[in-house]
DNA sequence: CTATGGCACGGATT
DNA sequence: AATCCGTGCCATAG
């Protein structure tokens, strides 16, 4: 049984099935401090949380927190307890349903499901229609009926298609030439475009370059590249743009009181708010009762057993884990991406006395709840590189003119990092931070009013 | 010639 | 054993 590998919403469920089928395990409703034994609803012991030494943190066990989703940071869509690409199929099928015909339907399914996770469509309608021999006219038919559901835009096979589909859907709603202007550059200069060649498209349209970049600019803040994103974000984010996936924590990281070194308060989340154990009646019976029926319930009993025992190595294992990793990493817990300090898997094992493999069992595919209110994944604790890229995207933020690669390594180099130019080019990347000749025709771009766009 | 992205290699990590 | 990550080399665009 891996359950440690588990995050506490899978480990729940599958635990749930277990004592369904399993007369023998037992909920009990209070939950026991795991230092005097004394039961408590929720939260740390007042007895043994008593701030021991400086500032170690305190870990504690409490019951899983509510089915309430929260959002988490973008970059950690992981397709676990999140809104996934499916509802998205069922969502436009359910629009464009009455207006197809029974042979039809399987092909709207099929290019569906040739979605990419942006809301485009990796296939031509040839391919489609090759792979299912039908017409390529019927293909055709079925997909511009797609491009025009809801979330505008979806279906289409480029970028560049994509955004023109959402132009013609809010062409309903406004008007002005800036429409027009933005639909040329969309048609024919979408490679500038995305290159902020504003200059050149100018001059190829005949027009000046101050309606170019304000095309741009229109089309930079009211049309998205990716339109599936775009149907997540409204309908799950709190807040946020892009997206973020919906997930729940395995652990919550709190401040024990308001004073800037108060212990961290670590709470591991248990699966069922309650304490499993083997029924002690049920135990009992079997002492005195039928030879038949020990027989046959004596490996029920053992089975039983074996998983409150694996249910506590867990927990136990966890609160071990996060005490560690809470202490050591206070300060990125407390400040920001730029105080992680480098630590491994291999060396937390070491300092554990465990094997390798549990830590990273125990990482994987978990969540941790951060005071101030972030959601990240625990092997965000492990990124060799999170500080520096959050050096890079402070450089990069207060630089006066934009800076390149080499001269972002050079200033690091005087903070005490030492990274080739190649890997600044790297994180660059990962943070979406655009090359530095860019950066320069972008950063004349910022000022400027918002189009008006009805119902956002 | 300079700045950057692609490919791939080797070493560390899991 | 598989994967990830930093880096060097080279091609390309401006």
């Amino acid at each position: 049984m891996r359950f440690l590998a588990l995050p506490v919403a899978e480990l729940e469920s599958t635990l749930l099935k277990e004592i369904n089928d399993n007369p023998a395990l037992e909920l009990i409703e209070e939950l026991r401090c795991h230092g005097c034994g004394k039961r408590l609803a929720r939260g740390p012991c007042p007895n043994c949380a008593s701030p021991q030494g400086d500032n170690a943190p305190i870990v504690c066990l409490s019951p899983r927190t509510p089915p309430g989703y929260r959002a988490a940071d973008a970059d950690e869509a992981e397709p676990r307890d999140i809104i996934t690409p499916e509802r998205l199929d069922e969502y436009i099928l359910r629009q464009i349903g009455p207006a197809l015909s029974p042979a039809e339907r399987p092909i709207a399914a099929y290019l569906l499901a040739q979605l990419d996770e942006d809301g485009l469509l990796v296939e031509s309608p040839a391919e489609a229609a090759a792979f299912k021999r039908a017409p390529l006219a019927t293909v055709e038919h079925v997909l511009s009926l797609i491009q025009h559901a809801d979330p505008p835009g979806i279906g289409a096979r480029t970028p560049a298609e994509s955004l023109l589909i959402q132009l013609d859907y809010l062409a309903e709603t406004v008007s002005g030439s800036i429409l027009a202007l933005a639909r040329a550059i969309l048609q024919d200069h979408f490679e500038w475009l995305a290159k902020c060649e504003y200059a050149r498209i100018a001059r190829r349209l005949h027009m000046p370059r101050s309606a170019v970049e304000a095309a741009a600019r229109f089309i930079q803040r009211n049309l998205t590249p990716y339109p599936a994103r775009a149907f997540w974000g409204e309908r799950t984010t709190i807040g946020g743009n892009g997206g973020p996936a919906l997930i729940n924590p395995d652990v919550s990281i709190g401040l024990l009181s308001q004073t800037p070194d108060s212990p961290l308060l670590v709470e591991v989340f248990t699966p069922l708010s309650g304490w499993l154990r083997v029924n002690p009646d049920f135990k009992a019976a079997l002492a005195d009762c039928p030879e038949a029926d020990r027989e046959k319930w004596t490996p029920v009993v053992e089975r039983a057993t074996l998983i409150t025992k694996c249910v506590q190595q867990r927990n136990h294992t966890m609160r071990r884990l996060m005490g560690l990793l809470a202490g050591e990493q206070r300060g990125f817990i407390l400040g920001g991406d730029g105080d992680l300090r480098p630590l491994t898997r291999a060396r937390l094992a070491k300092v554990l006395g465990v094997h390798e493999s549990t830590i990273s069992r125990a990482v994987a595919g978990k969540f941790v709840a951060l005071p101030n209110g972030r959601i990240v994944s625990l092997a965000k604790f492990f990124d060799r590189s999170l500080s520096v890229r959050d050096r890079v995207r402070a450089l990069v933020e207060s630089e006066s003119r934009p800076l390149t690669d080499d001269e972002i390594a050079e200033a690091l180099e005087r903070e005490g990092v030492r990274v080739a130019r190649r890997t600044v080019a790297k994180y660059r990347n990962m943070l979406g931070i655009l090359p530095a000749h860019v950066r320069a025709r972008v950063a004349r771009l910022r000022p400027g009013p918002d189009y008006p766009l009805p119902g956002s």
